[in-house]
DNA sequence: AAATGCGTTCGTACAAAGTACGACCATGCT
DNA sequence: AGCATGGTCGTACTTTGTACGAACGCATTT
């Protein structure tokens, strides 16, 4: 009965954060039962004691990710609150970038998932913010949070030295006479030594939280 | 030489154009090159003629449908030129919502996906935006309409009869008790006939046009 | 005209991956 | 002791991408 092995026993939770470890090294594509076992110290097959097939552990990979992520604080105002949640999530995503695509494919959201949306929806009806005005506050921070983080992700640098040496690749490839505005963008910006992309995040975060307060004053 | 049946001769465009068509059938996950071969009467390896692997095709169908986005009207003020080619581009990437985890995992951008991008630069420096905030304003709203895509896609149903219907099984499904503000929030918002998730989208954009808009005006 | 070579097509086959099936085995209950 | 139960996993089947090389048609050279 006791694992060989120093390994615990094996259970369904322990089975999906070895998963999401292994996302993390190797990517979600390249996550497989075989090579999740191997790290498990188990064979494949035995995983299906615990878990319904792959799905299901991609649905708590899922889960597990959002229970990552820090609630909005309940003892802050709402804009705070939603603005450390916005920037935890961001955090988060950023560590596990196979998480936003599969947030897409993924049907049954989980139990932290739910938890999650219902701290969020929680703090935004306390700010006292009218039902509608929650609701386009909800879709657009969340549609600015992945977005940006599916964009950091596809980034091939993002910022510093390594940037900056990619970035002057880039100007010289550039054909500047085909792609006039890419090529001045290039040089004249990202080039810089001061260039971070994720200096973005938080110009748009404050503009939409800026948004969402004029539309709760006006509602 | 001439093919058999009505088809046309193939290559590289019109694999790739079978894909997206394919894609858009039976999603992303479920695009295989023996399918993609019968959609086009020729058989698996055929294709490899024409095509560098499956990846190729990906990063031809990604490219394939930034040609599709309207790109910013040159005539028009640069916030609605830029506004145009967002609502285009989220119906596009509604059309073909396997794209946007693909955008994540491309490496090298086709020519109409960095002509793209060039239109989108010279709108904005068109209008006379400094560099900074272009790079802002670009960043930031394709976060928002990448991200409010995704949300979409994952959504089952996003608004009229079907929405409905299931918004009000989810309601009665809800435990109160556990989620009790998104039990509230299903209840008092989305199960209204008026309910439509995609209402947010407009919402979205014209806060991030107007705070970009104040971005520029502030220097 | 014959030979040569090149580009296209595709039959075959292999490797990787998910997972159904059922055997093996230790445990605990009767 | 006998048996049921639940965890483990060897085996094997299916689906996928794709390497390999044979077959074929056309054009160019000799």
């Amino acid at each position: 009965m006791a694992a060989a092995r120093g390994s615990t026993a094996l259970d369904r939770d322990r089975i999906i954060r070895a998963a999401v470890e292994l996302a993390d090294q190797v990517g979600a594509e390249a996550l497989t039962i075989r090579k999740l076992a191997d790290a498990l110290d188990a064979k494949p097959m035995t995983l299906y004691s615990y878990i319904d097939g792959k799905d299901d552990i991609l649905d708590g990979m899922v889960d597990h990710v959002f229970a990552e992520i820090t609630l909005p604080d309940p003892g802050l105002p709402w804009r705070d609150a939603v603005r450390g949640r916005c920037v935890s999530a961001r955090q988060v995503l950023g560590r596990h970038t196979w998480a936003v695509p599969l947030l897409e494919s993924r049907r049954s959201p989980g139990h932290a998932t739910l938890e999650h949306h219902d701290a969020m929806l929680g703090c935004l009806f306390r700010g006292g913010l009218p039902v509608a005005v929650v609701a386009h506050a909800y879709a657009v921070l969340d549609a600015f949070v992945y977005g940006f983080v599916i964009q950091e992700a596809s980034l091939p640098a993002v910022e510093g030295q390594e940037m900056q040496e990619l970035a002057h690749e880039m100007a010289a490839a550039m054909p500047a006479d085909v792609f006039p505005h890419l090529a001045r963008f290039t040089v004249e910006y990202v080039t810089l030594p001061s260039y971070a992309f994720g200096a973005s995040f938080d110009v748009g975060l404050d503009v939409l939280l800026d948004g969402i307060e004029q539309l709760a004053a006006d509602g």
